[in-house]
DNA sequence: GCATATATTTGCGTATGCGTTAAAGAATGC
DNA sequence: GCATTCTTTAACGCATACGCAAATATATGC
């Protein structure tokens, strides 16, 4: 696990990774619109690393290069919620699924254990971004363990469209009290090997949250973020 | 819907068509190595729309670019086809519950009834090819109606990595017979509105279709293609 | 002979330059 | 005024150039 191999990377590989930052982070505001040559000055390197990098992003989904009108990050809007959490709930559920039957050890469920443990911390400290960092993991480890790597693929690319979303309505919903009674139920059934169980509690589980972040976003108007 | 807007494409979107064509068609074989000089020089035109056709087409699952090693066109393993099978086999059958639910007329599953059809009259005079562009058409226009666009992109990306292996496989297997009763299946319960029955017949008819083709591979020792 | 060190090759990553062309502004006609 | 055409601008698409580093070939030591 020591292989730092702190190799110098490429500067493409860098432009994606400040990029993204500046994506998730808000810097570069949903809906702005940014010349090549803005962005590769801004970055200290050359508009191909970061045409490269750009069209990388945009088949995450993350932005959209419209010739001469600048590189634009994409917003979310509430149909685009549905869409993502249609995804979401439909894979992550079958990943739980799967993720029972495979009959995992303790070893194995060890992260996910973990995650859930961390958010529990998280909400008696009320400390709201721990919680969604250690959420992200028990997603992430969720569909490592359902064993399909294009499933864990598309989970962390449609997460990672809707970052920004999750970020802002943070601190706008309810306490996510039953969120983590469900992550435990789901990660109960896995245990015992109840794959039906572990499907259907982690399908509840995302089209609460599905429902409570739509409702949330029409409530207060934002149409895209 | 005349259209044609002919203008004279960019090079970088010639290159992906023209990689796509020579990648489905298998003139550039699974697993074999090119150097993005030789791909510039056989598609006339200079190495940077051909490396930016390059990382698109990666994102698309259908390359990889190993540096000093060449463009590497992806084999498809029968773990591969495990993968997307399920992955196709949620979302389209999610789909198919979303257009049941969606009272759709005569008139907007048109498209969909014709590439039944098609696939019958194909089927009679034993033409695989054009039931397999028919199959291709059911399935997209499937999730067209499904009223997702990222589950639609999905399954067309998931659809465009396993085509070479269809092809190969196409007279290798049964005449798919089943496979049109299926399709004429969801159809019905689409167009009557039953949600769950058109979720569960397309379910069941991926199922199967997965199935098949992984044994067809093992049997035929065909560990990629 | 075999292993190691050194030299050479060559493909890639990135910078740079330029022609094309879409968009914005100015000028003209109505 | 408003629409239309002409002019200008500048961002992008792509070609080209080049240094670096990985891969291969060659030489050297044991």
């Amino acid at each position: 696990m020591t292989d730092q191999a702190d190799k110098p990377l490429t500067s493409t590989q860098r432009a994606i990774n400040e990029l993204r930052q500046l994506i998730f982070s808000g810097e570069l505001a949903a809906g702005s619109d940014h010349l090549e040559s803005e962005l590769a000055e801004s970055l200290g390197m050359s508009r191909t690393p970061v045409r490269e990098a750009a069209l990388t992003l945009e088949s995450q989904g993350l932005l959209e290069l419209r010739p001469r009108k600048g590189v634009r990050v994409l917003p979310v809007s509430p149909d685009d919620m549905r869409e993502i959490y249609e995804v979401l709930t439909e894979l992550e559920s079958y990943a739980a699924r799967q993720a029972a039957s495979a009959g995992y050890g303790a070893k194995d469920m060890a992260a996910l254990e973990r995650a859930i443990t961390d958010m529990e911390h998280a909400l008696d400290a009320e400390e709201l971004e721990a919680w969604a960092e250690a959420d992200g993991r028990f997603h992430a480890e969720l569909v490592r363990l359902g064993g399909n790597s294009r499933i864990a693929a598309i989970v962390n690319m449609l997460n990672d469209q809707v970052r920004r979303a999750r970020a802002t309505t943070l601190y706008m919903r309810p306490l996510p009290l039953r969120s983590n009674e469900e992550h435990r139920g789901v990660f109960e059934a896995i245990k015992r090997g109840d794959a039906t169980a572990a499907h259907d509690i982690h399908h509840a589980h995302r089209r609460h949250a599905k429902k409570m972040l739509i409702e949330l976003l029409e409530r207060h108007r934002l149409r895209s973020l």
